[in-house]
RNA sequence: GCCGGGGUGGCGAAAUCGGUAGACGCAGGGGACUUAAAAUCCCCUGGGGGCAACCCCAUGUGGGUUCGAAUCCCGCCCCCGGCACCA
C-alpha cells in the first residue's frame, strides 16, 4: 500500500488505517480478562458524550494515559485498557432541550462519534469492555448500589434546600443561577425551596476517607484538594444557658476567646430563634427569617457582602464570665455547619467583627498580640491572653486547652471535631438519569424495589421537559408512576427523583472487567483480579466530587463484604490542562482546538506526540499550531533511518561508539522518563538519540544498522503506535511490536569515558577541561591547574579552599 | 481573603537532595541543492562589548544565606487553579 507512493514517504493516513485494521483483526488490544498472569488495569477517566465531540482536553488525557498503558504493556504486563461513556445527567438533558430533541435519540450518535474519534487516536483501547451508564444493564446496577445503601442505613431521606426557579417551577442546579437569577429568566429571583430528598450519608465515613489519603500514592495535588474539601477543624462545642430557658450550643475553634463573646449569632433556621424572641422583637425576627428563606442558596451563601441581622430581644449566659449577652440572628451564620450559632469574638474574627461595629455591639479585647501593637480584629493564634481571669498571660494555643478543660468541668464544653464534608445529595428532580428505586405505600411508608424487579426503567416520554405542573417529568406519567406496593399490594407510587449522575461514576470501573455477566453487577473473582485500579490518569476538575464518591461508594461495598479493597485507586496522577496560545481555549475566543483537524493533516502519531511533547504532562501546556512541524519532522528523519537500513550489521562488525553510548543513555533516560509520566523530556531524548544517529557535526551513518534502529522503535511504539507498527515491520519483523520487551539498557556502556570538568575561581566558570570520570579531589585541582585559562585568572592568588563534585565541578577559592 | 501551582531567550520549554542556565523543538538569519520555489541538508541564533582569544550582564522583583542560588530563607508584584461569611 505505501509502495504505491512513488517516493514511498510516510503517509500517516495510509498506515494508520492500515495498523487500526490489523489490531482489529489481531485483537492485539482485547485483553484475555480470564487468563491474564500480570494483570494491569489501565483506567482513565470515562468522558461525557458532547454533542461537540471529543475536545483536545480529552484527547491529551487519554493519549497520556494510553501511553502509560502501552508503556506497561511493553513492560511485560497484561493491560486492561476499557473505555465507557457517562451519557447521563443533566448536561445531555439541558443540550436536549436546546436542540428540542430526546436525550435517548441524541446520545447513540453522540457516542458513535466518540468511538469513531477515539479510535482515531490509537488508543489500545478494549472495546469488549465498553460500559454505557445509559444503558439499562448498566443503570440496573447503578440502582442495585442505592438498594445496598438504603439497606446498610446510609441512605437517608431529609428535608433539603435546592434552587427553585418561580418561572420554570423547577429544580435548579447551583451552576444555573447567575447572581440570584435563574440563567433563563434574567428577571426572575431564584428562591431555595426545601424538598425531601435522598442523601448518602458519606460523613460516616469523614475520617477514613481523610486518613487513607496519607497511604494513597496520589498526586499531591488532588489529595490537597479532597483535604480542603473534607475541611477537618478542630474545637469544641461550649453550651450558652438562656435564663428563660434552654440551652444554645455554639461550636468555635477558639474557645481561648470566650471571655470575649460579646454576643451569640443564630442561623436564621435555628430551633431556638423560636424560644428565645422577645414578643416586641417579633415582627422583625419574622421579617428577616422571611427574607433570607426567600434568598437563593448561592447568594445565601455568598460571602464579602454587607453584614445583615436583627436582635431577637433575648440573652444567653457567657459561661465564661457569667455575663448575660445579647442573641441575635443573621444569615452570616449557616444552619448546616457546626450547630447553626457562633459565639460572636468581634475583637478576634473579622467577620463578627464586622457585624458588631455595624450594629454597635461590644468589641471586647480578650487577645495581645506577641510582639507589636494591638489592632482588632486581632485574629491570629500568636497572641496571648488578657481580661479573661484566671487565663490571662497564657498562650492562645495553651489556653484553648486549659479552658475547654475548665468548662468541662462545669459540663459546659465538650471537644469536637466538625468537618466541611456534608451528605451527599443524590436526588435530582429530573428527567435524564436512573429512577432512584423506590416506592411510596400510604400503608408500609418508604419500601425499595425488590431486587428481582431491577432495573427500574426509565421510560422514554416526549415529553421529558420540565414545565410548570411543579413536578417531576416522572411523575406526570401516571401509568409509569401508579405501581402496586412490593409489600402490601396496595396503589402505592415509585419514587420520580432520578440519581445524581455522580453515582453513575462512582462505580463504572467495577463494571468494566465484569460487562460479561448481566446477573450481577461485578464479578468476585474477576474483581480481586483486577482490582484495585493500577494506574488512574485524569483531570483535577474532578479531585473532589468524583474521585471522593468513588472512594466512598469503594468503602461501602467493601464494608458490606462485596469486594476485599476499600481503595479504588492504587495510583492516581492528575494531567495538566491545555491552554492556546497563552489563552484558555473557549467557543467566544474561537481558539479551540478540534482534534479531529490535527489528525486528517499532520495524522494521529503527530498530533500525540505533540501534545505529549508541548510541556510536562503534570502541568499542561500551551498548544501551537505550529508546534506540530517539529514532531512531523522528527518521524520523517526516524521514517528515512528505517528506509536506510540494511538490516543487522555484518558479523563482528564495529558499532560506532558514540552512538552505542547515546543509544543506552537514551534507553535509561526513556525509561526512567516514561515511570513519571515526563513525557515531554523522553520525546527530546528520542530527538537527541536520531541527531547522534544522524551524525550532526559529525559523518553521518549512511545506513545505521538494525541494532541501532530496533530499541530506538520500541521506545518510540507508545507515543506513535501506528507509526512504530509499521516501521517495525518494515525492520523484518512479523510481531506487533507490542508484544516485544522493552529494551535493557547497559550501565557501563552508557557511561561517558571523558567528561568536560568545569573549573570555576571564586565561583565564576572560567575553564573547561576534558577528563576522564572518576578522578579524586587532589587530580581534579591538579589538571585544573594545569589549565591556562586559569593559570591566567588564578594570577599567582594562593588557593584557599578547593569545592570538587565529582565529574562535575571543581571550583578554586583564591 | 485563605490554600495550592507557576513566573527562565522572539515563542513552547529543559535544568530543582544548590554545582556548566537555556537540552529538545518552533520561529528567525546565513549557506548548500534547484532554472526557480517547496521540501531536505549544514551552520548561526539570550542581551551588551570586542578584530579576536575572550569579558560583562542575565532565570518576575528587592534583600539574605553560601565557595557557588533558577533551585534554599524573608519581603513584595503578577498569572493560573481550588475554596470562600465553615465560626
Amino acid at each position: 500500500m505505501a509502495a504505491s507512493h512513488s517516493n514511498d514517504s510516510y503517509h500517516p493516513a495510509v498506515i494508520e488505517a492500515k495498523w487500526r485494521q490489523r489490531w482489529d483483526e489481531r485483537r492485539t488490544n482485547a485483553t484475555d480478562i480470564e487468563g491474564a498472569g500480570k494483570p494491569f488495569y489501565n483506567l482513565m477517566m470515562f468522558p461525557y458524550p458532547s454533542a461537540e465531540g471529543l475536545h483536545v482536553g480529552n484527547a491529551f488525557a487519554f493519549v497520556g494515559a494510553d501511553i502509560y498503558g502501552r508503556f506497561q504493556r511493553l513492560q511485560g504486563l497484561d493491560v486492561f485498557e476499557p473505555m465507557g461513556f457517562d451519557a447521563f445527567g443533566i448536561h445531555s438533558e439541558n443540550y436536549a432541550i436546546k436542540v428540542n430533541t430526546h436525550p435517548a435519540r441524541l446520545i447513540p450518535a453522540n457516542i458513535e462519534r466518540f468511538r469513531e474519534q477515539l479510535r482515531r487516536l490509537g488508543l489500545m483501547l478494549d472495546w469488549d469492555h465498553e460500559v454505557s451508564t445509559t444503558d439499562p444493564r448498566y443503570y440496573k446496577w447503578t440502582q442495585w448500589i442505592f438498594l445496598q445503601l438504603y439497606q446498610a442505613g446510609l441512605a437517608v431521606k431529609k428535608k433539603a434546600p435546592v434552587n427553585w426557579c418561580p418561572e420554570c417551577k423547577t429544580v435548579l442546579a447551583n451552576e444555573q443561577v447567575i447572581d440570584g437569577f435563574c440563567e433563563r429568566h434574567p428577571g426572575v429571583a431564584v428562591i431555595q425551596k426545601f424538598l425531601e430528598q435522598w442523601f448518602f450519608t458519606i460523613t460516616k465515613y469523614t475520617e477514613r476517607l481523610l486518613n487513607n489519603l496519607e497511604k494513597l500514592d496520589w498526586s499531591e495535588s488532588t489529595r490537597l484538594l479532597q483535604r480542603n474539601w473534607i475541611g477537618r477543624s478542630q474545637g469544641a462545642e461550649l453550651d450558652f444557658v438562656v435564663p428563660t430557658g434552654g440551652t444554645i450550643t455554639v461550636f468555635t475553634t477558639r474557645p481561648d476567646t470566650v471571655f470575649g463573646a460579646t454576643f451569640l449569632v443564630l442561623a436564621p433556621e435555628h430551633p431556638m430563634v423560636e424560644q428565645v424572641t422577645g414578643a416586641e422583637r417579633r415582627p422583625d425576627v419574622n421579617a428577616y427569617r422571611r427574607h433570607a428563606a426567600d434568598m437563593d442558596i448561592v447568594s445565601r451563601r455568598k460571602g464579602g457582602k454587607e453584614k445583615t441581622g436583627v436582635f431577637t430581644g433575648g440573652y444567653a449566659r457567657n459561661p465564661a464570665t457569667g455575663e448575660n449577652i445579647p442573641i441575635w440572628i443573621a444569615d452570616y451564620v449557616l444552619m448546616e455547619y457546626g450547630t447553626g450559632a457562633i459565639m460572636a469574638v468581634p475583637g478576634h474574627d473579622e467577620r463578627d467583627f464586622e457585624f458588631a461595629t455595624q450594629f454597635g455591639l461590644e468589641i471586647r479585647e480578650v487577645v495581645k498580640p506577641v510582639a507589636g501593637p494591638s489592632s482588632l480584629p486581632f485574629v491570629s493564634y500568636d497572641g496571648v491572653l488578657v481580661n479573661s481571669g484566671q487565663f490571662d498571660g497564657l498562650h492562645c494555643r495553651e489556653a484553648i486547652e486549659k479552658i475547654t478543660a475548665w468548662l468541662a468541668e462545669n459540663k459546659l464544653a465538650v471537644p469536637r471535631l466538625q468537618y466541611r464534608l456534608h451528605d451527599w445529595c443524590i436526588s435530582r428532580q429530573r428527567y435524564w438519569g436512573p429512577p432512584i428505586p423506590m416506592i411510596y405505600c400510604d400503608a408500609c411508608g418508604a419500601v425499595p424495589v425488590p431486587e428481582k424487579d431491577l432495573p427500574v426503567l426509565l421510560p422514554l416520554i416526549e415529553d421529558f421537559r420540565p414545565d410548570d405542573s411543579g413536578v417531576s417529568p416522572l411523575a406526570r406519567h401516571q401509568e409509569w408512576y401508579r405501581v402496586p406496593c412490593p409489600q402490601c399490594g396496595k396503589a402505592a407510587r415509585r419514587e420520580t427523583d432520578v440519581s445524581d449522575t455522580f453515582l453513575d461514576s462512582a462505580w463504572y470501573f467495577l463494571r468494566y472487567p465484569s460487562t460479561s455477566f448481566d446477573d450481577r453487577p461485578f464479578d468476585q473473582k474477576i474483581t480481586k483480579k483486577w482490582l484495585p485500579v493500577r494506574s488512574y490518569i485524569g483531570g483535577n476538575e474532578h479531585a473532589v466530587l468524583h474521585l471522593m464518591y468513588a472512594r466512598f461508594i469503594t468503602m461501602v461495598l467493601h464494608d458490606l463484604k462485596l469486594i476485599d479493597f476499600e481503595e479504588p485507586f492504587t495510583r492516581f496522577r492528575a494531567h495538566g490542562t491545555i491552554v492556546k496560545d497563552g489563552a484558555k481555549m473557549s467557543k467566544s475566543r474561537g481558539n479551540v482546538v478540534i482534534p479531529d483537524e490535527f489528525i486528517a493533516d499532520w495524522g494521529a502519531d503527530t498530533f500525540r506526540m505533540y501534545l505529549m511533547f508541548l510541556g510536562p504532562y503534570q502541568e499542561g501546556g500551551d498548544f501551537q499550531d505550529s508546534g506540530m512541524a517539529g514532531i512531523s519532522r522528527f518521524l520523517d528523519k526516524v521514517w528515512a533511518l528505517v528506509r536506510a537500513t540494511r538490516g543487522a550489521a555484518p558479523p563482528g562488525a564495529q558499532l560506532p561508539t558514540r552512538v552505542v553510548r547515546k543509544l543506552h543513555q537514551t534507553i535509561r533516560k526513556v525509561t526512567d522518563d516514561m515511570a513519571e509520566l515526563h513525557y515531554n523530556t523522553a520525546i527530546a531524548a528520542l530527538m537527541e538519540y536520531i541527531n547522534v544517529v544522524r551524525g550532526g557535526e559529525q559523518a553521518a551513518i549512511a545506513s545505521p544498522p538494525a541494532e541501532l534502529l530496533d530499541p530506538l522503535i520500541v521506545l518510540l511504539a507508545p507515543f506513535a503506535p501506528h507509526f512504530a507498527e509499521e516501521c517495525w515491520e518494515r525492520l523484518g519483523h512479523h510481531e506487533s511490536v507490542f508484544d516485544v520487551a522493552w529494551p535493557d539498557y547497559d550501565e557501563a556502556l552508557a557511561r561517558e569515558d571523558e567528561i568536560a570538568l568545569v573549573v570555576q575561581i571564586n565561583g565564576k566558570v572560567r575553564a573547561r577541561i576534558m577528563v576522564p570520570p572518576g578522578l579524586s579531589q587532589e587530580q581534579a585541582v591538579e589538571r585544573a591547574l594545569a589549565d591556562g585559562a586559569v593559570q591566567k585568572f588564578l594570577d599567582g592568588g594562593r588557593i584557599k579552599k578547593a569545592v570538587y563534585v565529582p565529574d562535575r565541578l571543581v571550583n578554586l577559592v583564591v
